[in-house]
DNA sequence: ATCTCAAATGGTAACGATTCCACAGAGTAG
DNA sequence: CTACTCTGTGGAATCGTTACCATTTGAGAT
C-alpha cells in the first residue's frame, strides 16, 4: 500500500542525517547556527529525498500563509485579467502565491468566496466588490486586522483601502473632447448601473454636458448586443438622432461599434464614438475607436503593493512607519484620440 | 497588544460553550450525534465569535488542501484566461481554491511555480508546460501519486493526462480550405517554434501542403508588429508574393492584418488571411476574419474535470473504478468561415 | 587548572483541527 | 436483574514545523 502523504517529513530528514529536527530545521532555515559539516550532511539527504517543508505545519505554528486572495468578477474579462496578471507579479515578488476566485458580480458568491479564503487564513484579500454600499465580511475582517484592499471598485464609508480609475474626470476629459469636436447631442450608452464605476462615469459624464448647457441623453439599459442594436436603431428612428455616442464600457463600445456598421452609419460623419477603457484592437479597427484608456497594470499593481506595505507592516513593532496614505488612491486616465471621434480624418 | 492571529479557534468554541472540543468539530461537520440542545447551543457560539475552521490545521490533519494550482505562461492572453476562468468553476464546484501562477514561458520560472506550489500542498496541478520535451518536477510528482494534468500542451513520453486541441488536424483543415479557394502560395506565419502547439500546427500546414504537390512556404521568425511587417514586405517585393497567408496564432494573426492594412494590400483580393485561433474583435473587423476556433472553455473544463477524476479516487479503495481513458484527449476544432479567406465576399 | 563564553546541537511544547477510544446513562431484550 | 446496544460526550494523541530552553564541547582568559 501507499503512504496517504508522498511527501518526506522534516523528522525523516533529520533520522536519516543523523540530527536532530532543530538542526533541519535551522538548515533549512538558512543555515545559521549549524556548522558547515553537518550543513552539508543534512542538505544532502534533503536533496536526495527531495525533501519541501509543509507550508500547512508552518502556518499552523504561526508564519504568515504566504498566500493572498483574490476577489474578481471575471478572469476572462481583460481588464480583471491584467489586474490578477499584475498581482500574481508582485505576490511572486514577496514569495507568496495568488488565489483567484470569480464572483460573476454576484454579492452572493462574493461572500461565498470571501468565506473560503478566510478559512485559508490567506494573508489579505484584493477584492473588486460588486456591490459599492457595503461588504459586510470584508468590512470585518478588514477592522479584525486582515489586510483588504479593494480595487476598481470602492465600498463607501468603510475606511478600506484602494485603488480606483479616476472615473469620474475620464467620462468627464471624455465627453469635453466630444463636445469640443462640436457635437451637441451626445448619448452616453451603459449597462449595470449598480456598479460603482459606471456610476462614476455617468456622474463625469452629466456634470460635463450640464456645464456646457447640454442635455444628458442617457441609456443605461445596454446589456449585449440585442439591446444595444435595438437602444441605437429607436434612436436612429427620431427625428433627430444623436451625433455622437459616449460608451462607458468596452463591451458596449463594442456593441455601438457593431450595430452602427449594422446600419452603415459612418464614424464619425454621422455618429461619432467614443469608449471607456482600451482594448486591444481598438486601433485595429476601421474607423479606429478613441477611448479613455485606463491605467489597467498599474491598479493590479498598486493594489497588491498596498497589500503587502500593510501586512508586512503588521506585527513590525511600534516603531515600524506605516507610510500613510490617503485613500481612495485615484490613479489618471489618458484620452486616446483614433479616428472614430473626428480627431484624424 | 493584539493577538496575532485575530481568528478564534475550536478550542475557544469549545470553552465558551461549555462543551468539548470533540463535540464542536462534531457540530462544523454536520452535527452528527450530537444533541438537538448542544447543537444549537455551539451554534449559536460558533455565529456569535465568527468562527472559520482553520483550513491549515485541517491539512496538517491530513485532509485534502481544497486548492489546486495552475500553471500558465500568462493570465492576460485570453486564451488561457478563460482556461482559468472555467478552471475556477470545476474547482470552485469542488469546494477548492485555485491558485494560478504565470511562468512567461520561461521553464526555469516554470519549475519555481511549481516548487512553491508544492510546498503548499495543493491536491493538484494543471500546467501548461512551456517545454514539450519534459519537466522533470512536474514528472516526478506525477509518478510520487500527486495528481497532474497538462493541458493546450504535452510533455511527450511523461505519462501524464493531458487535454489539448486538435492542433494537427487544425491546421491541416484550415490549409485544405484555403487550397479550394484556389489560393497555391500559401505562407505559414508564426513565432515561438518551441512551442509544441505551434509545432502541431505547423506539421498540419506542411502535410496538407505537401498532400497537394504545394510547396510549403514558412516564417517562424514573427515575435512582434515590427517581424510580421518586415517579413511581409520582403515577400511582396519579391516576384511572386503568396496569395494567402495562413497565422498560427492570435497575435501573428493580428500583426498580419495590421500589416496587410498598413500597406494597401486587399484582403482577401491579393491576399487572403487565414488565422488560428478565434479572438473577439474577429468578426468586427473589416474584413472579418476567418479562423481556426478551439474549444477554450471546454480545454480548461476538461482538465480540472480530470485532475478532479483523479485526486478524488486517491485513497478511495481497490473497488472504486477509475475511469480508463486515452491519453491525450484531443478536443476537435471548428473552421469558422468569415470574410478574410475569401468565402463571402 | 579553573572559569567563562560562544558555537553547535537536540528535546519538547506548542499551533488548531480530527479521531480513536473510553465512558456514562438510558433503553430494552432475555 | 443482567447484559446488551445506542446515544451523547470528552480526553488525549496526532499531523509537521518552529522556538524556547538546556546541554555539551572546545577555545581562550585568568
Amino acid at each position: 500500500m501507499h503512504k496517504s502523504h508522498p511527501h518526506p517529513t522534516l523528522a525523516e530528514v533529520a533520522r536519516k542525517a543523523r540530527v536532530g529536527t532543530t538542526t533541519v530545521s535551522r538548515v533549512i532555515n538558512g543555515g545559521e547556527r549549524v556548522s558547515p559539516d553537518t550543513l552539508k550532511r543534512v542538505q544532502a539527504v534533503i536533496d536526495q529525498l527531495g525533501y519541501m517543508p509543509n507550508q500547512a505545519a508552518r502556518v499552523l505554528k504561526g508564519e504568515r500563509a504566504k498566500t493572498i486572495g483574490m476577489v474578481i468578477p471575471s478572469i476572462a474579462d481583460p481588464f480583471f485579467a491584467s489586474c490578477a496578471e499584475a498581482a500574481q507579479a508582485i505576490a511572486r515578488a514577496h514569495d507568496s502565491l495568488l488565489m483567484v476566485t470569480v464572483t460573476n458580480n454576484d454579492p452572493r458568491t462574493e461572500m461565498e468566496n470571501l468565506n473560503i479564503l478566510t478559512r485559508h487564513r490567506t494573508d489579505g484579500l484584493l477584492l473588486a466588490p460588486a456591490n459599492y454600499q457595503n461588504q459586510p465580511l470584508a468590512e470585518s475582517l478588514h477592522r479584525m486586522g486582515i489586510p483588504v484592499v479593494t480595487f476598481d471598485r470602492l465600498i463607501v464609508n468603510s475606511g478600506i483601502p484602494s485603488v480606483l480609475a479616476d472615473n469620474f474626470n475620464g467620462a468627464r476629459i471624455a465627453t469635453e473632447h466630444l463636445i469640443s469636436h462640436g457635437y451637441s447631442r451626445i448619448l452616453c450608452l451603459g449597462g449595470e448601473p449598480t456598479l460603482y464605476t459606471l456610476r462614476e462615469r455617468l456622474r463625469g459624464y452629466r456634470l460635463a454636458m450640464q456645464h456646457k448647457g447640454l442635455v444628458p441623453l442617457v441609456d443605461m439599459s445596454v446589456k449585449d448586443y440585442k439591446s444595444a442594436e435595438s437602444a441605437i436603431e429607436n434612436l436612429l428612428a427620431t427625428g433627430k438622432p444623436p451625433d455622437a455616442i459616449f460608451t462607458l464600457k468596452n463591451s458596449t463600445t463594442i456593441y455601438a461599434f457593431e450595430t452602427l456598421q449594422k446600419f452603415k452609419v459612418p464614424i464619425p460623419k454621422s455618429i461619432a464614438l467614443l469608449g471607456y477603457d482600451d482594448f486591444e484592437l481598438a486601433s485595429a479597427l476601421r474607423p479606429a475607436i478613441s477611448v479613455i484608456q485606463q491605467p489597467v497594470e498599474d491598479i493590479g499593481r498598486v493594489a497588491a503593493e498596498i497589500l503587502f506595505e500593510n501586512l508586512l507592516s503588521v506585527g513590525k513593532g511600534k516603531n515600524h512607519e506605516i507610510k500613510k496614505r490617503q485613500y481612495p488612491i485615484k490613479l489618471e486616465t489618458k484620452l486616446v484620440l483614433r479616428q472614430s471621434c473626428g480627431c484624424r480624418l
